[in-house]
RNA sequence: GGACGCUUAGCUCAGUUGGUUAGAGCACCUGCCUUACAAGCAGGGGGUCGUAGGUUCGAGUCCUACAGUGUCCACCA
């Protein structure tokens, strides 16, 4: 018997355990059922999950289990992402703690230390996993970082370059001084920052006349190698060919025409700096021009910045307008916002930093991705649709992907370097005096992989000829670009194939008042604290139905409360359908009664609807319909109308039948309670609710006539006890059926057995009726006020109803054009409304 | 500058191809400890669906413009 009390403590007590040995979440890739596989989005190491996660992970968790109940061979592969940029700064943060340098400490040993990071996290996660219910294969969990994925991340390097996708070349990238690597353009977050346009004085050679020069960066200067002015621009054109004085440095630099200065921008005259801004690089290739740097890795200035080496770029900056303002170069400061590129990762201000890096190069893997998208057998189907056009747009403008970085924890490149000579390969070459590039790989660059890396290619395993590609994707919309995008021009290039069917979008965890969850504002919520509060089965349910596919979800504590209250309803009900039906040995559907009939309609309907929801990955219109359909059907009316018939066999098969059909449509969103319930029942298919048989719609159980009728029923019960209530009625009330229909039921719903008359009494009188059950009500007068007053306002609802509707019906236009069924049912309507009003009118409230 | 969302009850959100009197949860009001559940039951109040046009027999739903709001992308010398 279950307690009294949903306790969600002890309901979600180990059953994960118990799921997990009996090996239920174990892929069989020789079973001869349909392979359906999911790859999770590889949490990194660096540390715990958020709310994110668990919303991301419930999800999926609801379609592996879905799945997996409709006799589906489900693999959902999970694993973690090594995040080669995030967790090198957790480590060595860790051990400048403990006052160890990383560059002192070395590469091998800081490995090591990043290992042990893993190691640790690793089963945070893992247990946090299990917290949520989450039923993926841990036998086949793989590691962004792991020797396998190694081997494939090495290949496709190795096969890229052979085909010359991979190349390494001196641009411009982002670089982070305070990490010290170079990043994708992903990796920057331009925000906006209180800056100034400086003016500077460049004066011309020879002359005293002197070019305004707008800049937002001064202390770049040691750079320029020339001015640039618009070759159409008849302020400046003719001083093309001439020679200006680069201010503090005092060396002459050219004056150029180049349609990079824009005439109406600024003054209209730009400093050249080829190597500290991807523009001026352009320019700088254009017009055959000098690149200096100026600042060293740490964006602290160097032997080019003359007495400002070693100081810092803002300290640089602070100095050298003084020194400009007392030479008399520094025209004015004027005040502008602009936005400045920061590191996602470590938050500090990027560098635009001309650098040797190896790239790859987009186009052709971009326009592949634009070709299968128009395919319908070949595209990956975003859901909400709109998402793909992130994707295509993010490939329309694809800039070549930097994917080296200045780092030691990550796949290290496969390149080799003797004086100018270059080799790439799997091994190292044969020979002396080869180095291995130091540098390691953009933790994007394996995560891309992750669809078939994981299911063990390069090898051409039984696990990738089975499950890849695989079937959807589940994430959210903020690592499109990261992630989904390259996971898609890698797969295409590589396997010829997208790497999944459907990639399901979902939106971000905002704070009750619709700010993003951050450490800075404090508004973070930990998952565990509300499975500890309020149970797995309540988060999980509530993250997945609140809000429609792909948008964000303002967080509420309160829903998760609530939603807590409905699974109590659900424990109850099943309490009292499991304290009825201990004795049921088999469930027979036969000597159906009429409330039989309908709930198994209502039920049945509730299944085809379900399954088409599942399906196009509609959770939330799920949840309400499973909602209504136990809350409103099964329990307000279904449980109360057994009552009266609890020691039937066919009541009792009824009940057990839709229970266990009640906790299957739900188990994928709870499914801890639901097989706790499961377990109790006294007829069960298979051992555990997991590996049992998802629902299918029947027919046969559909009675269309019998769930009208009660239907209708229910429609009187309620105007019954409307009426009642408004009209302060006492128990003691009679009342008087008309016609020859069964009333039964209605009576034992509303205890009325003891109220029938069968004519008319000299009291009060009231009127109640449905489309079908017609009554009258005698009562003792009480408060004639408030009842006067209902019962005008529903003859006016009434009347303005019956007008509307005559009117849409006197409209030839109307009646020709809109479908017939649609008029019939205006005309059905009409008239019960005038029986209504006509019965209304003439009842007297004495 | 470009793109994409959103605007529906006090709050948070649903509303599938246009078709009954626009729904739910929470909050609020009234009455109930009815033997599954008082973290419950029964009932109720509350919305001219952002504004203005248009298409249509019919618009929360489709079209146009505008307003507010959010996100992404690009540019920013």
């Amino acid at each position: 018997m279950l307690d009294s009390k949903y306790d969600h403590l002890k309901v979600e007590e180990n059953k994960y355990e118990v799921w997990k040995e009996n090996g239920y979440f174990k892929a069989d890739n020789k079973s001869n059922k349909s392979p359906f596989c999911i790859v999770i989005p590889p949490p990194n190491v660096t540390g715990i999950l958020h709310l994110g996660h668990a919303f991301d992970l419930s999800l999926q968790d609801i379609i592996i289990r879905y799945k997996r109940m409709q006799g589906y061979d489900t693999l959902w592969l999970p694993g973690m992402d090594h995040a080669a940029i995030a967790t090198e700064a957790k480590v060595v943060k860790r051990l400048k703690d403990k006052g160890i340098d990383k560059y002192e400490y070395g590469r091998e040993k800081f490995l090591e230390a990043c290992w042990d990071w893993t190691k640790e996290h690793g089963g945070i996660i893992r247990e946090q996993w299990g917290k949520l219910g989450l039923s993926v294969d841990y036998s086949r969990e793989r590691f962004t970082l792991d020797e396998g994925l190694n081997k494939a991340v090495t290949k496709v390097f190795v096969d890229f370059y052979n085909k010359g996708l991979i190349y390494r070349g001196e641009k411009i990238i982002n670089w982070d001084p305070e990490a010290q690597t170079a990043l994708s353009n992903e990796e920057v977050i331009y925000e906006d920052v209180e800056g100034a346009f400086y003016h500077l004085k460049y004066i011309i050679s020879g002359t005293s006349d002197y070019l305004d020069v707008a800049t937002t960066r001064p202390e770049t200067l040691f750079g320029d190698t020339a001015v640039a002015v618009n070759p159409n621009d008849e302020r400046y054109n003719k001083l093309i060919g001439k020679n200006v004085i680069l201010p503090i440095v005092n060396k002459e630099i050219p004056i150029i025409g180049d349609v990079h200065a824009d005439p109406e921008f600024g003054t209209g005259v730009v400093k050249i700096t080829p190597a500290h801004d991807p523009n001026d690089f352009e320019v700088g290739q254009r017009h055959n021009l000098e690149r200096i740097v100026v600042m060293n890795p740490d964006a602290t200035m160097n032997e080019n910045a003359g007495k400002y080496q070693g100081m810092t770029r803002e300290k640089c900056r602070e100095e050298l307008l003084k020194d400009l303002e007392k030479e008399g170069l520094l025209i004015s400061i004027e005040p502008m916002t602009h936005s400045v590129g920061h590191s996602e990762r470590t938050g500090v201000m990027v560098e635009p930093y001309l650098s040797k890096q190896w790239f790859v190069k987009m186009d052709s893997l971009a326009k592949r991705v634009l070709d299968f998208q128009k395919d319908k057998d070949k595209k990956v189907n975003f859901v909400p649709e709109r998402y793909e056009k992130h994707l295509n747009h993010w490939m329309e403008i694809s800039h070549d992907w930097c994917i080296s970085r200045q780092l030691w924890w990550g796949h290290q490149i496969p390149a080799w370097y003797k004086g100018d000579e270059i080799y790439v390969g799997i091994d190292a070459p044969q020979g002396k005096g080869w180095v291995q590039d130091e540098d390691v790989l953009d933790t994007w660059f394996s995560s891309a992989l992750w669809p078939f890396s994981t299911l063990g290619w390069p090898e051409n395993t039984e696990d990738l000829k089975r499950y890849f590609p695989t079937n959807t994707l589940v994430t959210g919309f903020d690592i499109i670009f990261f992630w989904v995008a390259r996971m898609v021009f890698q797969s295409e290039e590589i396997q010829g194939v997208r790497p999944f069917k459907d990639c399901v979008i979902h939106g971000l965890i905002r704070d009750k008042i619709g700010r993003k969850m951050s450490k800075s504002l404090g508004n973070g919520i930990d998952p565990m604290d509300m499975v500890n509060t309020y149970g797995a089965d309540a988060l999980r349910h509530y993250l997945t139905t609140d809000v429609a596919a792909g948008t964000d979800l303002r967080f509420d504590e309160e829903k998760v409360k609530s939603t807590w209250n409905y699974i109590n309803k659900i424990w109850n009900a099943s309490r009292f359908v499991l304290m009825n039906i201990e004795d049921l040995k088999e469930i027979k559907l036969d000597k159906l009664k009429n409330e039989d009939k309908w709930i198994l309609s209502k039920y049945e309907k509730t299944i085809k609807n379900t399954i088409k929801h599942m399906d196009s990955y509609d959770f939330n219109i799920v949840g309400s319909e499973l909602y209504s359909f136990i809350y409103d059907d099964f329990c307000s009316n279904y449980i109360e109308m057994a009552k009266f018939s609890i020691e039937s066999e066919t009541t009792k098969s009824v009940l057990c039948f839709v229970l266990t059909g009640i906790l299957k449509l739900l188990h994928p969103f709870m499914p801890f309670v639901t097989e706790e319930i499961y377990q109790k029942l006294p007829i069960k298919e298979e051992e555990s609710i997991m590996i049992s048989k998802y629902p299918i719609f029947d027919k046969s159980l559909v009675f269309d006539i019998e769930e009208s009728a009660v239907d209708d029923e229910i429609e009187f019960i309620k105007n019954f006890r409307n009426i009642k209530a408004e009209n302060n009625m006492t128990k003691d009330l009679k009342i008087m059926f008309e016609g020859n229909t069964d009333n039964d039921l209605i009576i034992k719903m509303l205890k009325l057995k003891d109220n029938l008359v069968n004519k008319p009494l000299e009291v009060n009188q009231y009127k109640v009726f449905s489309s079908k059950v017609k009554a009258t009500i005698f009562f003792k007068k009480v408060e004639d006020a408030a009842s006067n007053a209902l019962k005008q306002s529903q003859i006016i609802a009434l009347k303005a109803s019956i007008e509307r509707r005559e009117k849409l019906l006197a409209n030839d236009n109307y009646v020709s054009k809109a479908p017939a069924n649609i008029v019939e049912m205006d005309r059905q309507k009409l008239e019960e409304e005038k029986k209504k009003l006509a019965e209304l009118t003439k009842t007297e409230i004495l």
